[in-house]
DNA sequence: AATATTTATAGCACATGTGCTATAAATATT
DNA sequence: AATATTTATAGCACATGTGCTATAAATATT
């Protein structure tokens, strides 16, 4: 183990936040009766990453999020349209 | 320069939906009388990250959105109400 | 005008998002 | 039940977001 004391910075992982974030993708992407895969290609981005995103297991970047709100049609104002729970 | 034919990936970044969300944000936050230091310290995030938000140098993650958005007492259904620009 | 406050930049170290490839697990179809 | 499709995981390399510190530039205050 390094005996330099390195700093530990803590980053921000919204857990809650980033979970009802991947619930309401789900269900968007279901009703507009997308696979995780032609999401994927009509939005430009990697199928593991979609279903990175849909498990939580990431916290996308807005880039991200603005290129599946395209794909889908669907106004940010709308995507948004949940309740962001208290952290 | 390494010979190594090294595959050079593109990432996304989204310079319209960027400027555009950085608008939102500076706009919200001076309404509701917030300084950027003011308003990093009550997101618990650093006012270089504010700054460089505000200025669309970076495309921040969904945690550090989240975070503005509670801090500002401001919906994501609000925050995000601004037309997303074609790409 | 001088001073104080606020915003913008820069550079570093570190954490982590992303694409890619492969494969397993789960679900749907025949 | 067997097969096909879809979703979830894993690991790697690379790009970049983030906090921190310092300082300059811009704006507001006195």
């Amino acid at each position: 183990m390094n005996t330099k004391a390195r700093h530990k910075r803590n980053l921000i992982y919204d857990e809650k936040g980033i979970l009802a974030f991947a619930a309401r993708l789900k269900k968007l992407r279901k009703e507009l009766g997308f696979t995780q895969s032609q999401l994927a290609f009509e939005a430009g981005i990697s199928l593991s990453q979609v279903a990175r995103i849909e498990t939580a297991r990431i916290n996308p970047t807005l880039s991200t999020v603005f290129a599946l709100s395209r794909a889908m049609n669907v106004s940010l104002h709308e995507l948004f349209n949940f309740e962001l729970p208290d952290n």
